[in-house]
RNA sequence: GCGCCCGUAGCUCAGCUGGAUAGAGCGUCUGACUACGAAUCAGAAGGCCGUAGGUUCGAAUCCUGCCGGGCGUACCA
């Protein structure tokens, strides 16, 4: 549809050009609300009349004769207002977009683009706000790959940051617990420090004097000193080993895993720090609350500086992440040394390191980056792009994105639940946030612990002729899209107040559903197979072979299948636009409405018991092109495709 | 205080750079399984798009004020 909207773009202005003063970004083409007012509407004629100072409908009405060439359309007409409405003639459509189909739509654009997501702080269980990070940024990757382009997904791990600390200070000082008898605690070991953690956080509301050794920790690790490094180290490669399980069963992968450690062990922030010191993008302060603190200014506000390194000369969060962004586009000479950290389906997940090390593929030096990280954190992300103006970046820092996202909160009702105590002043708001030092939320492994449990119910009931290895499986494959797609549903601004009943559920606008839809289509090609012995053929061949004009079905029917073949022909519109607008729950809208479409159609055309040779063959190439777009839109949306279910 | 975001059906949410009669799901109520799988479908009820102005041929969409809510604004990340 892309490739067809300019080849028509491209001939209306040829045609009008010499007549009227048409300019190329006036002439959107958009859809009909209704199919009986014909497909494709151009809605310029409405613009034009303005500035020409004429009747719109007049206007349009002239222009019509002047379109009358343009290729397999069969009518034009004047609606409303002024639109000029397209009647597409549906054969020759169908046939051009089945050509199609292999072909490409897209071109790389750029050299490399990096995508930072998950990010997940290693002290302790995932929980549901990182599995939102998480499938954004996942299928932000999916959509720019089908685009093209050569993408690199970076998972960035602060294992030297203070809530490491706060879990090394609880097994060293509160558990008296030595790194031996930390390896040898068994079970989900970010679920124990998922615990320890908030028992660490009241412990220090109780015991302001424990700073001081929390100081001393932090130093430690970052000069590696025993016992505290590699105790810290430990729990942080332990709980990164966890998170990468977790995610792995939502089938989110990375290439390379870059480490807070390597940043400092590299020296990366001196190198930064002395180039921002050279451009003077920050300064000492010798006086006031910030006296001996290294401070930058922000943007748009004279008053407020924002502190890059402490009094105490130690650099804060957002200067090492100056360090990093330099370092993503290449900007630092600098790099890390990397170690294979695991495998996983056959693919190695690099880590960085700060001692040489074995051969590696490069990373980093990447043209476009996006940053998955909450609105939250959006000031931070702010300062980060103004380093890189403030030393002359300007082009790296246009293309330093921020994909911001708004959080997952808990219902009261889910912390209800979840067994969690909701104080009387939580009970009165519609949602309480996360808070991983309160221990409230829901940790992604029990979620998904549940979802498989209740889809692994559902298989049971219906396949019982299935190995039960075969129903596992599947169930995983069902939670999986289900949580997917409950992650990608919601605009990217909008909270999600999660709600174990709405992300349990399998039933309407749910991944199961989408998936439910495939299963059917693909069941229907089973049983073809089965029982007449239909070989399956390239739709594109079995088109050619077969030539049947479309106008032989009754009307109705015509319609139908027009509605469903021209909806799933603008599936490579909605990628382009979600990933222009970094708004996913438009794809995920456009698989949905695909399946609504499908399973009515569905209901009221039989394919298998249809005597007429040439209405079964017309509905065959039907539901197989919607085949091909809702498996290419459920990959990209990384919802998994269950042979049965 | 300042900055960003949100307010659409009983509930949860879509609605693209302004376009034709504001859409889904859940819930409620009617119907449809001797199967191409009912994790589905057909249908009904349900709306002053927070509010008041402005721009426009045209506004849920853009601008401004107000009301209500959230998040930032740390020598935490």
């Amino acid at each position: 549809m892309i490739r067809y909207k300019a080849n028509l773009k491209e001939q209306i202005l040829q045609s009008l050009m010499d007549r009227y003063p048409l300019k190329e970004s006036q002439l959107h083409i958009s859809y009909t609300p209704q199919a009986k007012m014909g497909d494709l509407a151009l809605p310029f004629p409405l613009q034009l009349a303005k500035e020409m100072k004429r009747h719109p409908r007049e206007l349009a009405t002239e222009i019509v004769p002047l379109l009358s060439d343009l290729p397999r359309i069969d009518k034009i007409e004047v609606a409303g207002p002024g639109f000029i409405n397209l009647f597409l003639n549906r054969r020759d459509f169908f046939l051009h977009q089945v050509d199609s189909l292999d072909k490409r739509t897209f071109q790389q654009e750029e050299k490399k683009i990096i995508i930072e997501h998950t990010n997940i702080n290693p002290n302790k269980a995932a929980h549901v706000g990182h599995l939102r990070n998480a499938v954004l940024g996942d299928t932000l990757g999916r959509c720019l790959k089908y685009k093209e382009e050569n993408v690199e997904i970076q998972n960035y791990i602060d294992d030297t940051g203070i809530q490491v600390v706060d879990v090394t200070f609880g097994f060293m000082d509160m558990e008296h617990k030595t790194l031996e008898d930390i390896q040898k605690i068994e079970g989900k070991f970010d679920y124990y420090c998922w615990d320890l953690y908030t028992r660490v956080f009241s412990y220090l509301e109780k015991h302001p004097d424990s700073q001081s050794r929390k100081s001393e920790i932090l130093r430690k690790i970052e000069d590696g000193q025993q016992p505290e490094a590699e105790i810290a180290e430990h729990i942080s490669r332990r709980i990164l080993r966890a998170h990468l399980e977790t995610m792995k069963r939502i089938d989110v992968s990375y290439d390379v895993l870059p480490c807070e450690s390597s940043i400092l062990g590299r020296k990366f922030w001196d190198k930064a720090f002395s180039l921002l010191k050279e451009k003077e993008a920050i300064y000492l302060v010798d006086e006031g609350l910030n006296k001996g603190c290294w401070v930058m200014r922000i943007e748009d506000d004279e008053e407020r500086e924002k502190i890059i390194i402490r009094s105490d000369g130690t650099v804060t969060y957002v200067g090492k992440d100056i360090a990093y962004q330099l370092w993503k586009f290449g900007l630092l000479q600098k790099d890390f040394y990397y170690e294979p950290f695991i495998e996983d389906n056959g693919k190695t997940i690099w880590i960085s390191t700060a001692e040489p090390n074995e051969p590696a593929p490069t990373f980093g030096d990447g043209t476009l980056v996006y940053n998955v990280i909450d609105t939250r954190q959006s000031y931070l992300q702010k300062i980060v792009v103004q380093g890189l103006k403030s030393l002359g970046y300007q082009s790296q820092a246009k293309k330093s994105i921020h994909y911001s996202y708004e959080m997952v909160a808990l219902s009261p009702k889910s912390l209800d639940e979840l067994g969690q105590k909701v104080s009387a002043e939580d009970k009165e708001r519609d949602f309480v946030e996360v808070s991983g030092r309160k221990g409230l939320g829901v940790k992604a492994d029990d979620l998904l612990d549940r979802l498989e449990q209740k889809a692994f119910l559902e298989v049971e009931k219906r396949n019982q002729e299935l190995p039960s290895e075969q129903r596992r499986l599947i169930a995983r494959q069902i939670a999986t899209g289900a949580l997917r797609y409950f992650m990608l549903k919601f605009a990217r601004n909008s909270i999600i107040v999660f709600d174990f009943e709405e992300a349990l559920n399998f039933e309407g606008e749910t991944g199961p559903y989408l998936q439910y839809s495939l299963v059917r289509i693909n069941s229907i090609f089973r049983k073809l197979k089965d029982r007449e012995n239909f070989a399956e053929k390239d739709l594109k061949t079995l088109v050619l072979e077969q030539n049947i004009p479309i106008d032989t079905l009754p009307e109705q029917e015509q319609a139908d299948f027009w509605e469903l073949v021209f909806y799933a022909s603008q599936f490579e519109e909605e990628i382009q636009h979600s990933v222009c607008s970094l708004e996913f729950s438009h794809l995920a809208k456009f698989a949905f409405n695909l399946c609504q479409k499908f399973n009515a159609y569905y209901h009221k055309y039989q394919v298998l018991a249809e005597k007429d040779q040439n209405t079964k063959s017309l509905r065959i190439w039907t539901i197989q092109y919607v085949r091909e777009i809702l498996k290419r839109v459920l990959s990209l949306m990384g919802i998994p495709q269950p042979a049965r279910m």
